[in-house]
DNA sequence: CATATGACGTGAC
DNA sequence: AGTCACGCCATAT
């Protein structure tokens, strides 16, 4: 596995529950600003080996990207950790977006 | 090596 | 707020 894709397994794996962030994000946490399609990439295969909380991984928009019964799914898994989910799929990144501060994402891929 | 493919992002309108 | 055209980049073929 390459570095990037180690790095994107720590982060998301450290996404607290109640919590989200965006593709884009964990990209730019992981000092590859751009890269956001690698991680829906790296979602895709290697959740299953991960156990990862795939989930909380949503667009920039707060839109979840998945569509019909994946969706449906995520957005059960969602808001049984209590996270609100309108009518159109939405969520309100002011109020569940998940900020790590520098110190704390610099520990998440440091102890991976 | 050339193209195609995404669970994406952003700016323009 | 919704669409569109691009830009992006690791893999797949």
């Amino acid at each position: 596995m390459t570095e990037l894709t180690r790095r994107i397994v720590a982060i998301i794996g450290a996404v607290p529950a109640g919590k989200v962030v965006s593709y884009g994000q964990v990209a730019e946490l992981c000092e590859h600003k751009g890269s956001a399609r690698q991680v829906s990439w790296t979602l895709r295969t290697q959740t299953n080996q991960y156990n990862l909380p795939w989930h909380r991984v949503i667009g920039a928009s707060g839109k979840i990207s998945l569509k019909n019964e994946s969706g449906a799914l995520q957005r059960e898994r969602l808001e049984s950790e209590g996270v609100e989910v309108n009518n159109k799929m939405m969520i309100d990144l002011n109020i569940y977006g998940w900020h790590p501060t520098p110190d704390i994402v610099d520990g998440i891929l440091r102890k991976s």
